[in-house]
DNA sequence: TATTGTTATACTCTATAACTATA
DNA sequence: TATAGTTATAGAGTATAACAATA
């Protein structure tokens, strides 16, 4: 797909302009992604609200909830399902006994683990093959994109 | 939302090699799509499957599920809402009677195009803040994860 | 037999509303 | 009163399995 990224991107030929090339990608990608799961039996938010603990490290409901930008009662059940397959545990908060700290058990951290390597495989694999000038762009790109998506 | 102040927005040096990076940030970028949305009667997917109709033309389920990357039941189900609701109809295709060919109704393209111009907007007010630099760098990606996406 | 589409059923994810407990 | 978390309930989205109609 050569395409001049200044001139005529993607979706600049189907009159989306570069927001609607950039809405349209990011939902092809995720349904991608989607379908490369094929995992056990926690579903893709339950996995990804693991992975989350994991890397950084025990958060109460609240904080889960505004980084999936879910409502609290969503993340309530997502974390329900993780302490009850054993891969997260639920601490209270000494200073605060309103609040609930979640963290990943030894089981959870070893399915974060493993979960995430199988997922990235065939992306990194996919990234492999490109120049190592295209790779700075995806990861400028990715950067450019987080600002956006916290703002 | 200050979820990851401590990971700077890069993600490379999180340790999870850029395939994490760009999950990761695809993940967020699509929840936070979807958090923006906001819309009447009709879901996320009905109406992305009626944007699809509407750009590309009347298509098969089989092309349709294909196209989603979902299971032709799960497909049946979001076309169903479409025509139960007026949007879309069903139309047999006279060379092979096992067909069934989906389209838009007026209204269809109607709110297909309203649905498209009002989520696109915050986007592209986020996106015409960049430098006309940093936005080729996000146009260059996008065509990079195209190519990724349907491989 | 193979393909196309549908219905039946179950699970995940999400939302709103109502509730309890604590600050 | 305000905040943190939970439970109840409903709807969208998805999957598998079983089925009918057609090729």
């Amino acid at each position: 797909m050569q395409v001049d990224a200044r001139s005529a991107p993607t979706g600049a030929a189907d009159g989306l302009g570069l927001g609607g090339t950039v809405r349209t990608t990011v939902g092809r990608l995720y349904r991608r992604f989607r379908s490369e799961r094929a995992d056990g039996d926690l579903g893709d938010t339950a996995l990804e609200v693991l992975g989350w603990l994991e890397k950084n490290g025990p958060q109460s409901l609240t904080e889960l909830s505004r980084a999936g930008r879910v409502a609290p009662a969503s993340m309530s059940q997502s974390v329900n399902r993780l302490t009850s397959a054993g891969y997260a545990m639920r601490t209270p908060d000494p200073s605060d006994r309103r609040k609930v700290l979640f963290s990943t058990t030894t089981a959870g951290v070893a399915l974060a683990v493993q979960t995430r390597s199988r997922r990235d495989a065939w992306l990194n694999a996919a990234l492999c093959r490109l120049s190592l000038e295209d790779q700075a762009v995806i990861a400028r790109a990715c950067a450019l994109f987080r600002s956006i998506a916290d703002s």
